[in-house]
DNA sequence: CTGTATACTATCCATATGGATAGGATAGGG
DNA sequence: CCCTATCCTATCCATATGGATAGTATACAG
């Protein structure tokens, strides 16, 4: 978002202030223009630095992309991941849990759009980079969610007749989008998708569609 | 997805056959880098051409690019707009109609994943080409389709506690992006997102989420 | 004070890009 | 048969890219 203003004056040597700074306008110029349009020097032009400045600290740019992704699921697992006890509830059926979850995914896809935007740019064409980051970060946690949605489906949260591998798709699209597509949204309805009202709506939406309460509850 | 295997022969002189060759081999490029990843080298090479060829066809990249997002909405209106009787019938909620809706753009959304991909590529960040490209081609059908949605509010096919906005950008999202980001499905689950059978049960888990057949019915 | 490792900049390079231009082939009218 | 408009290729160009390299400055150990 920034390009100066960065909260405390920088120390004439502090590396790791300055790689957290490339990351996070590394984070910001590929989730806008994905992998290959984005270039190390508008990164390094982001935080007033020559481009040379990347090549020192990540070595190459598909470096710095792992070590953006990396941070980024980090971020995602610290905020979202479901505890021990979350975990028994749920395959309990307690759709409290489920509703509170869904809740924290959503506060998580609006806090950081970015996430998403990433991934997305990688997703919609095969690649090495998009096989290593998946594998890494995704596919194990993948397969638990869909035991998870076969568990959902037997004790009634979730109709019989989903297909977990689509309900994955659907669910993360569901709570990704409104945020990952803020400037289209805002284009065609004029609607600031990241405003706090437009969370809470969301989410509001999201409990509605994916896990409503019962009348006979 | 093909570079020669054109089906017919091509004539020594056919421009019509020439502008869809550049026009298809475009879309594909596009969706699957993005505008400015891909290179108008890279397209006239699918189809076995000088990039010379696009300039004197098309001009510029950014109006082959127009040019594809026209042809894109162009088909998508044809395959899935609602007909006058039909739209009346929605507005009475009619909830079969909105079932067959749902699998008629489910349907679409699988044959030609690259619609999706070419949008979502564009969505991520703001730009006068998606500026342009909304205003032509999506603000106009998303406005009618929020009255739509609080229309099926009034009348209970939507539950009361949705944000329409919200709930333009979950049902496009479910329905798309299990498609739009296929090669993530498979290297994550080995899922074939674009095989038959899964489409049919994405199709069955749409309609399962978002207009469940009620058994009061 | 000296030296050395670390952090950083300036500059260079090969390559690839979008676009421009000039020229070649071919069809179809005269 | 020639001639011209149309379709298309080969080639050039300025620019921007990722990366390499050499050099500068600073902190800190001795």
């Amino acid at each position: 978002m920034s390009t100066k203003p960065l909260t405390a004056p920088r120390k004439p040597k502090d590396p790791d202030r300055t790689r957290a700074d490339i990351l996070q306008a590394a984070l910001e110029e590929f989730a806008a223009r994905g992998f290959e349009a984005a270039t190390v020097r508008d990164i390094a032009a982001r935080i007033g630095m020559s481009h040379g400045m990347i090549r020192y600290h990540y070595e190459t740019k598909e470096k710095l992309w792992f070590a953006a992704v990396e941070f980024l699921f980090d971020r995602l697992h610290r905020a979202v991941a479901l505890d021990r006890e979350e975990l028994a509830s749920l395959e309990d059926g307690d759709t409290d849990v489920y509703r509170r979850w869904l809740r924290r995914y959503v506060r998580y896809c609006a806090d950081h759009p970015e996430h998403a935007r990433m991934m997305i740019q990688e997703s919609v064409a095969p690649s090495d980079r998009l096989k290593t980051a998946m594998h890494e970060h995704v596919r194990e946690g993948h397969q638990g969610v869909l035991r998870m949605i076969e568990g959902m489906k037997e004790n009634g949260v979730i109709p019989a007749s989903v297909q977990p591998e689509s309900y994955i798709y659907i669910l993360s699209g569901a709570c990704q989008n409104l945020f990952a597509l803020a400037p289209e949204v805002n284009c065609v309805l004029g609607y600031d998708a990241l405003s706090e009202d437009a969370i809470e709506a969301h989410a509001d939406t999201i409990v509605a569609l994916f896990c409503p309460e019962r009348e006979e509850d």
